[in-house]
DNA sequence: TTGATGATTCGCT
DNA sequence: GCGAATCATCAAT
């Protein structure tokens, strides 16, 4: 890609117009950034998962499309923003052609710009937890339920996301955090030691049990 | 209409 | 480490 621009190229549809498990590892070290009256806040990412449509026991289109994730089978580069835990906001990113359902979940990530607004949003706290986790994340940036199926790469310019500068950082994969079906699927990725990654947590309520040797 | 669950976070012991 | 907070959504009746 020939670019000498000062300001990097944000990503286009093209980008997200791939199945999620690929578009997922290329997003770290993208940021994201939100203008707004507060400010602008941006938010560089370092954890994603990525989550399959109706073939992918994980993911909310596993059931079929519902008013809740019509979202999820938008045209790619849509935001899916659900509301989960009674309390929290969590935002995706659409991959693949419309009706395809596929996207990734953005779970953690460094700010990098607007700490001040972030932290106002985010009430006390150690700057690194600012946007550690996925619904910190959207609280950081400031997204809600009202940026449901919003594109992020159509003319409204309050958010957009740019491209990673630099070369690919080290990545780790591991299974998704926090989901009970599919739970072993390699679909978690992350920078490497990267301080701001969430810690890993396993399926709900269904922790398997192994006959004999369990704890020390 | 009712009941159970959830791609989580925070506070307390 | 463990449980509460808190409510939209979905499946079953």
């Amino acid at each position: 890609m020939g670019g000498g621009a000062l300001s990097p190229a944000g990503l286009g549809r093209e980008f997200f117009a791939r199945p999620a498990w690929l578009v997922a590892p290329e997003l770290l070290g993208c940021v994201l950034e939100h203008r707004s009256d507060e400010g602008v806040v941006a938010v560089r990412l370092v954890e994603v998962e990525a989550y399959g449509g109706g073939d992918d026991p994980a993911s909310h289109a596993w059931r079929g499309r519902t008013a809740r994730n019509a979202a999820m089978y938008g045209p790619p580069g849509t935001l899916y923003v659900y509301f989960v835990y009674g309390m929290h906001w969590c935002v995706n990113l659409v991959c693949e052609e419309e009706g395809t359902a596929t996207a990734v979940l953005l779970r953690a990530g460094e700010v990098v710009a607007g700490a001040g607004p972030a932290a106002r949003r985010r009430g006390t706290g150690p700057p690194r937890d600012l946007a550690r986790g996925p619904a910190r994340l959207a609280q950081a940036l400031g997204l809600d339920g009202s940026w449901d199926g919003a594109d992020l790469c159509g003319p409204d310019g309050a958010l957009a996301i740019r491209a990673r500068e630099g070369e690919p950082p080290p990545i780790d994969i591991g299974p998704r955090v926090g989901v009970v079906r599919a739970a072993e699927t390699p679909w978690r990725f992350w920078i490497s030691g990267d301080p701001a990654v969430s810690a890993y947590r396993p399926g709900g309520r269904a922790p398997r049990r192994d006959a004999g040797g369990s704890g020390p």
